[in-house]
DNA sequence: TAGTTTTGCGCAAACCATTGCGCTAAATAA
DNA sequence: TTATTTAGCGCAATGGTTTGCGCAAAACTA
């Protein structure tokens, strides 16, 4: 071949020695394609290609014949060969515990645009709130060579990700984080957030307020409950243990909690949901007890969700800017990206905003 | 490096030749490194790797030298090498128009699962309803060599899906599809859905019943129309096209639609809202005009949600089966990506189920 | 004419795993 | 002892792109 290329070139090309590569193939076209077809040097479409033509003194004819018969082609490198070689693949992974749950899905879709912006594409996981198919997702993403991580982390431990920081991989944890590593962080400022709730509740004259929680030790659940009890400290009224209940941000967990609760403490006057999920639950089961809201029993829930105005009672709901979240994790994962040995800038907590509508009665 | 190798095979190992190589590097371990290592070729390697120890009559020996190596190392092959090489990438490309919609993320999310279950990952494009992006998106999975397709399309041709089928990429459809084109494809079957929605409202003695359409030309949104449109001829009733309005399945369609036709026709009794989107828009807009459910009007809106139940009137919706689509979406792309010479099987549709709760009056 | 600079581009390694073909040495058969 | 088998594994090409180093020819200088 490499034969065939001088002859062609020193003399005459003579009846055509690459009669199937000359065509317009339709099957997968190259950088070798083109080479050959214009007689260069993979080297010379390389450069042309990436824009160095002009620092490595390519001809601007050979530049233009090139850039022509790429164009034609539709040429666009192989980006596995590409990665390879560069060590640098323009993929980021993206490990969600649920991404049917809308708030995950709202992080999801501002990731997915940021991404598309800064010409990256997304590897998607779902780790189905398990800390094993997290670590599974991890190293497969690891091992497709992706150049950074936005994660929302299921379990309480950060154990599996102590490697992947000792390797250099830029990380966003996002929701969800751990004090002991030294990882960027974005989340909702969730013990304001409660608090703010909770002191709501209080100035509405509630005592007994029932906290159902989610999964406990994740660090969402701890700083909503350090708010909820930091409220209590606050207004100097005793909090009632038995009442903080739950260990699942799932809709059953919401139902089964509250039933539970139902049935031992018909004092209760409140009820403070750690998730929409948990509160859609809870609503299960106060429709089921014939309880009315806010008339037999107030409650506010977390996360603000479209059809949260549209409630039988409209919900009093601590709003989450799920939008920002994932705005600022793009951010500050190419800000990682682009300035490898910078430190990570840490934790952004973000605001949250009590929306109050008509779910919380004044005792 | 290779007379090295030699030597050390020949004659015993003097000082170790190979300092940094040999050790427990961090870096990352490669087929090459355990190959040294050991003494072995790469080809020994990878076949006690994948298997091929006996096929190829190696000694259990070195097999298990090499397996213990390569454990202890947690190596894994890399994934972009791999797929240079074996033109196959294990990896499907998910095109969504919105992932943070709610029924996309049900299909994501049962997508995202039957594909780890086969030990796919998958890439995700959220195309944001727009045909540019999934075009886009499209070249760009298709540059990375992804093994097959799940898409949402938005547009209403396909022109930019032939190259991908005359490239034999397996691709499945989604909730919208392309009757002239010959593609799996898995939806929700809208047409039947529709009608036993607009009959019930007949049935309950509505007449006068506004459509509130989403994209136009989308498959979706014509089966619906032609649902609906079914339903009067069968009751031998005549539809008024004044009152299919709207273009758009997002909420402020539904919020714009419902406000203008509230001014123009005062005696609609009855909304058919073709998404959950629309129908929360539509709720926003009643609510606004101190309208009613369903005493002063009635509705009902494709897709049912979790918090359907809990609305302050219970929505009567149609449910479509995202899960299931999902599920089959996955089953037929492996199909086809198991047998590639295969006709795809065309098109499946699943029943809607209309789940009835009391946002319809009986006129 | 000989020497130097500039122009223009090519060679081949590197990235990493996979695989068809084939080689060597030991064991067995004749 | 020679011929044949077989166990056990290696060589080198393949896939596509990028890039450091360097070469050959043309242009220019002396």
């Amino acid at each position: 071949m490499q034969k065939n290329k001088r002859l062609r070139r020193k003399k005459s090309p003579p009846i055509s020695v690459i009669p199937a590569n000359g065509e317009l193939s339709r099957s997968h076209t190259t950088l070798k394609r083109i080479a050959n077809q214009l007689d260069v040097s993979m080297s010379t479409v390389s450069r042309v290609l990436s824009g160095q033509a002009r620092s490595h003194r390519i001809s601007p004819q050979t530049e233009a014949a090139v850039s022509n018969l790429a164009r034609h082609f539709n040429f666009v490198p192989n980006q596995l060969a590409r990665g390879l070689r560069l060590k640098k693949t323009l993929t980021i992974g993206l490990v969600i515990p649920d991404i049917s749950n809308p708030f995950f899905a709202g992080i999801a879709h501002q990731v997915a645009l940021g991404a598309r912006q800064h010409g990256y594409s997304i590897l998607l996981c779902d780790s189905q709130e398990d800390v094993e198919l997290e670590i599974q997702s991890l190293g497969l993403l690891r091992h497709r060579h992706v150049d950074g991580l936005v994660i929302c982390p299921v379990g309480t431990s950060a154990k599996h990700l102590v490697d992947l920081v000792q390797a250099h991989l830029p990380i966003v944890l996002v929701d969800r984080y751990f004090p002991d590593l030294p990882l960027s962080y974005v989340g909702a400022d969730n013990l304001a957030g409660a608090a703010e709730a909770t002191n709501y509740l209080i100035a509405n004259g509630h005592r007994r307020i029932a906290c159902l929680q989610g999964i406990r030790g994740s660090s969402p659940n701890e700083f909503r409950l350090r708010g909820y009890r930091e409220a209590f400290a606050k207004n100097q009224l005793p909090e009632d243990p038995a009442l903080i209940v739950g260990d699942s941000f799932g809709e059953q967990s919401g139902y089964i909690e509250t039933k539970l609760l139902l049935r031992a403490r018909k004092d209760v006057t409140a009820i403070l949901a750690f998730s929409n999920l948990i509160a859609l639950g809870a609503l299960r089961a106060l429709a089921e007890e014939k309880l009315r809201i806010p008339d037999d029993i107030s409650i506010i829930a977390f996360d603000d969700q479209p059809y949260a105005a549209h409630l039988a009672t409209p919900m009093t709901t601590v709003a989450q800017p799920f939008s920002e979240m994932g705005e600022v994790a793009v951010k500050l994962l190419f800000d990682q990206i682009q300035s490898p040995q910078q430190e990570p800038k840490g934790g952004i907590l973000l605001p949250t905003r009590l929306i109050v509508r008509r779910s919380v009665k004044k005792l």
